[in-house]
DNA sequence: TTCCCTATCTATAATTA
DNA sequence: TTAATTATAGATAGGGA
C-alpha cells in the first residue's frame, strides 16, 4: 500500500528500512490490538526493533500467562 | 476497512466474531511476515483461537531464540 | 462452514515541510 | 530525522453461492 508496491524482501537502505520499521510496528501492534479485542483471543506479539528495542504487546492476558498457555501445551500442538 | 466501519469492542456474535478472527488472523500474519522480512527484524506471534487452537508465526528466529532474548533483558527494559 | 466478490475503509510509500 | 500530506496499494465487512 503507499505510493508504490514494495517486493517484500530486506530492504537494503539502512534509512528506509528504519522508516518502514517505525511504520510498519505502529500498524502491526494497532492490528494486534483490534483483533484480540474484537475476537476476544489471547495475544502476544514480540519485536525486537532493527536498533534492538523491545516492542512487546500483549492483549487480554500479560505475556508470561500467554507464555504459559503456550508451555502448557501438548507439543504436538504447537505447531502452527 | 470492508463495507462498514466496526467499533473496536467485542464482537457478541459468535459467528461473525469467529469469521473476522479468520480474517484478521490471516492479515496480522501477514503483516508479521512482511516487518519481519522487510526490516530484517525478529518477529514474534503467538495468538490463541476462539477454538483454543495456537496460532504461531516467528519470522527470521525462532520462537525459542526469541523468548531466550526476552528472557535475557534486564527487567526495565522489558517494558514496551 | 468455506470460499469468492467487491465496495469501502485502512495502512503506508513517497513526498514535502 | 521526526512530522504531516497525499496518492495508492492492501485489508476486510457484508453478502452471495
Amino acid at each position: 500500500m503507499g505510493r508504490v508496491r514494495l517486493q517484500i524482501k530486506k530492504i537494503e537502505n539502512r534509512t528506509y528500512r528504519h522508516i518502514t520499521f517505525a511504520k510498519r510496528k505502529s500498524g502491526l501492534v494497532k492490528k494486534a490490538y483490534e483483533i484480540s479485542t474484537l475476537c476476544d483471543v489471547e495475544v502476544a506479539l514480540i519485536i525486537f526493533s532493527p536498533a534492538g528495542k523491545l516492542i512487546l504487546f500483549d492483549g487480554k492476558k500479560r505475556l508470561d500467562e500467554i507464555l504459559m498457555h503456550f508451555i502448557d501445551l501438548p507439543h504436538h500442538q504447537r505447531a502452527a
